[in-house]
DNA sequence: ACAAAAGTGTTTTAACTACACCCATGG
DNA sequence: CCATGGGTGTAGTTAAAACACTTTTGT
């Protein structure tokens, strides 16, 4: 597949070096009611992969920050903020893409359910369920199968789970997102008592109205910084968004 | 849309990019006999930052994947091969060099004292205490930080204590690394029972002679793949050394 | 015999699990 | 008044922390 001349072609070359962002949005099942992890892709109209399934992503412009270049991604793609945006991984191995080296810094989000039923779909923009994502274009399978579990483990320990949330949710809607992560149904009454020992939520004085049975308190999210662990103090770049 | 002076000018303002390593390695103090994190250091021979300390670092050979770059700043500085090699993170500030725009992806490595004992020093390389490192060029400070701070982590959790050392190690010994990287004092006694459960360590029938009290009992690391987290079913680069 | 580290045992405490039970609402 | 999910209580299990205690070496 690599003739002699291209290799050394490549060498010559500087790697081309490009942004690209998994987003996650949580969407729940109409029938079953059980919430459901979907992202958005955009069809590729271009070889290498044309026609396949992709990431969002692109180069990475002079004059933005890593962080700022995986924003504007999910602006580009989905007119969507994010309420969560980490670094994932940079993916550097030389069989990406046939043509050309290419070093890509991925970044994965997550966006509320209300923003993601106000993103655009298109014809080549379309969004699926992540246990459903496959066939993807170069790496993006692999890529989005450690996304997920970066999820996963991010989830179980850190304070990710909210930003899946509008600001007020009730324990059901948040224990929906752990269990949709984590892929197990969780004991409703263990998970309000772990939550309220440690983690950052406070009750409000609401309930929420117009379901068929007893109306569900409210809660939000107290913790101030939506933090990302990585960059600690903040190396000049990539500060997560809150 | 996409003319020869559209290219050149990509290629002008594309960011360089560079491959970074945070090198760790455990050093008893011959004083206290407590153990202590050092890392090498390289002096810059050019501006910017003329002569200031900054980790071994250089920019990405066009055939070789993030991690053997990373391999090779090891090899090129201390003459060490890894035990321990994990992506840490993709810096790309705005800010981080004056005159051009720079995207370090670094990783961060962890050798054996036998193997670091036996590293180079010379006039421009040097290691010093973890603790110590300070003043270094460009935005250097904050990525020690922050691998220390992922070393923190990772000892915590996963199977990394054993590659601070050589394949056969007395508890006392690994107890020491975790002592040192998490930095307070642990139960000798707990220690054990800890490591005997779960973890994957099995004792030799050998003991270690010579020293002034008991001899204590040899054990070996027998968890096959030293893994890294990341990249979980190896994306086709960066493949943690063993 | 003594010091000092290796190694074992035991008690206490906290956390998580499983599950029984009561409460409030719509139909 | 019944079905359904919201919410509380409680016993059993497991893991970790604290610390007393025994063992084995060099001097």
């Amino acid at each position: 597949m690599y003739g002699s001349a291209n290799v050394t072609e490549r060498q010559a070359q500087a790697p081309a070096l490009a942004i690209s962002t998994v987003i996650f949005a949580l969407r729940t099942d109409p029938g079953s009611g059980r919430s459901e992890i979907w992202l958005p892709l955009v069809r590729r109209i271009r070889q290498p992969h044309l026609g396949k399934w992709a990431l969002p992503g692109g180069p990475l412009g002079g004059s933005e920050s890593l962080q700022d270049a995986a924003a504007r991604n999910l602006r580009e793609t989905t007119d969507l903020e994010p309420t969560y945006l980490e670094q994932l991984y940079a993916f550097g191995g030389l069989d990406r893409a046939a043509t050309q080296r290419l070093v890509s810094i991925v970044y994965w989000a997550l966006v509320r359910p209300d923003q993601a039923d106000l993103a655009r779909e298109s014809e080549n923009v379309r969004w699926f369920r992540a246990s459903e994502a496959a066939g993807l274009a170069f790496d993006h399978d692999e890529i989005v199968a450690y996304a997920l579990e970066r999820l996963h483990g991010r989830i179980e320990h850190g304070s990710v789970a909210y930003h899946f949330l509008g600001d007020r949710f009730t324990l059901t809607q948040l224990r929906g997102v752990f269990e949709a992560v984590l892929g197990r149904p969780l004991d409703p009454a263990n998970f309000r008592r772990q939550l309220r020992s440690a983690r950052d939520i406070a009750a409000t004085d609401e309930v929420l109205q117009g379901g068929r049975n007893r109306p569900p308190r409210l809660y939000r999210y107290t913790g101030q910084n939506a933090q990302a662990p990585p960059p600690a103090r903040t190396p000049a770049d990539d500060r997560p968004t809150s």
